[in-house]
DNA sequence: CTTTAAATTTAGTCTAATCTAAAATATGTT
DNA sequence: AACATATTTTAGATTAGACTAAATTTAAAG
C-alpha cells in the first residue's frame, strides 16, 4: 500500500503528464501540491527508489508502468465518487472536488467495484472526465479547445479543465453546463477572445475562459 | 482540524468510557489501538494540552466536553457509513467496519448532513448500535446483554458489542439477526452458557457469546 | 508495612514528510 | 564561449507519531 502522500505525488505527476511532453519538471509537481520544490525532489527519489517513476535529476520525472496504474487508480476512485456526490448527494459540481479528493485515498477495491456498479458504471465525471475502468482503460473522447475553433465552428461542451469553483460557479450563471451547444460567433486575433452563442444568449469570453472548455464537434 | 491520529485516539477513549467507570487506563488505549502504551501516555498529554480530555498521571484520561463532541462526531460519521456500505452498496454486516474506519476521518459536515439526508435519517447502524444525530445526541435503547437474561426470559436481538467479521458470520452461519426474537431456554451457572430458541431451532451458546449481544425485552 | 508485580511514564531513537538556506546544474542571451 | 538567471538538488532542521528500554508509581499480597 502506498502512503496519502505518495498517491498524492504519483497522482500530481499523472496529470501533469498529459499536459507536458517529456518529463514532468519538479517545480511543476511541487506547484501542484503545494510544497517546496526541495519537498518534491525528496519525494520523486523516493518514488524512484521503489520503481514508481522513473527520475532523472535535473531533468524530470516520469511514471513507471506500476506509478501508472497506481495513479490511474487514484483517478478513478476520485472521478467515480464525484459522481456519487453529484448524482446521488446532491452536490453541485463546483463543491465536490475537495471532498472526492480526500474519498479517494479510501483502500479498498471491493469498495469502488460496488460504488461502480451502484452508479451504474459512469463514463464520465461531473466536469466531463473519463472515468478509467477497473483495468485501466480509459475512453479518449476527440474533444478539443474552445479557444482551438475558428468562427462559425460549433459543437457541445463535453468537459472542462479548470475545476476551481470560481470557474465552474462562472459557467453556472451563464447556463453553460455538460452538453451544452456552443457556436462561435466571433474570434479576436488579438487576444484570442470569443463571441460565443449559448442557446439563445450570447456571452463574451476572454481566452483563458476558451482555453478551460472542451467542445465536442 | 484534528489529525488523523487524534480523532482515533479521542474515539478510543470515547468507547472505553462507555464500558469503564472513572478514568480509561492507558494500557486499555494503546491496546485498542494496537499501539504501545509510552505511545499512548504521548498522545494523551498532547490531547490534554489541547483541552480535548483530562488527564491524570497513573491515574486515567477522560474526554473533556469538547473531546466528547469530537468523538461523537466520528461515531455519527462511522457509523452513517456503515449504514450506507450495507444499504445502498450491498456490503454485508460484517464487512463494513475497516471501510467505514477510514471513511469516517473526511472532513466535510455538508458531506455528512447529505449522506444522512439520502440514507432518510436511520437511528441505528447495521450492528444495532445508535447513530448520534447532528448535535450528537444520542438514542438510547433499555438493552441489556443476553448473559444478564434468565431462563425464560426473551426478547429481541437489537445490537452485537463485538464487530468483528469471526462473530458476526457465527451469527449469520445460524441466522441470527438485528431483529431476531430469542428466548433463553436454560443457563448453565457454573460458566454462564446458555441453550436458546431462534425461531424453530435451539442452539448452544458460550457465555463469551453472551456477553456479546444485546437484547430488547 | 514491606515486597513484588503490574501499570504507567520518561528518555532517547526512528521514519515520513515537510521546510529553509545554500550549493549545483541548466538555459538563454549577448 | 561566458555570464546571468532560473531550476533543481543537497544539507540540515523540524514535527507528528510511533518504538524500545529504563525508571517510576501504584496496587496487591504476604
Amino acid at each position: 500500500m502506498y502512503t496519502l502522500a505518495e498517491e498524492n505525488y504519483l497522482k500530481a505527476i499523472y496529470h501533469l503528464q498529459q499536459e507536458i511532453n517529456g518529463g514532468v519538471p519538479t517545480n511543476a509537481i511541487a506547484e501542484m501540491l503545494h510544497t517546496k520544490p526541495s519537498s518534491a525532489t525528496d519525494m520523486v527519489q523516493k518514488l524512484a527508489d521503489k520503481e514508481l517513476v522513473s527520475y532523472v535529476r535535473y531533468k524530470g520525472t516520469t511514471l513507471s508502468k506500476a506509478g501508472k496504474k497506481v495513479a490511474i487508480g487514484i483517478v478513478r476512485k476520485h472521478r467515480l465518487w464525484e459522481v456519487f456526490l453529484v448524482e446521488k448527494l446532491n452536490f453541485q459540481w463546483d463543491e465536490v472536488h475537495d471532498i472526492a479528493e480526500q474519498l479517494e485515498h479510501v483502500k479498498s477495491d471491493v469498495l469502488i467495484d460496488k460504488l461502480d456498479q451502484f452508479l451504474d458504471h459512469p463514463d464520465y465525471d461531473p466536469h466531463g472526465d473519463p472515468i478509467p475502468d477497473k483495468n485501466g482503460n480509459i475512453k479518449s473522447a476527440d474533444k478539443r479547445l474552445l479557444s482551438e475553433l475558428s468562427k462559425k465552428d460549433q459543437g457541445i461542451l463535453v468537459g472542462v479543465r479548470e475545476t476551481s469553483t470560481e470557474f465552474l460557479q462562472f459557467l453556472d450563471k451563464r447556463n453553460i453546463a455538460i452538453g451544452t451547444p456552443i457556436k462561435v460567433l466571433g474570434k479576436e486575433f488579438f487576444d484570442g477572445s470569443m463571441v460565443i452563442q449559448v442557446k439563445s444568449e450570447q456571452f463574451f469570453i476572454s481566452k483563458k475562459i476558451a482555453e478551460n472548455l472542451y467542445i465536442q464537434i
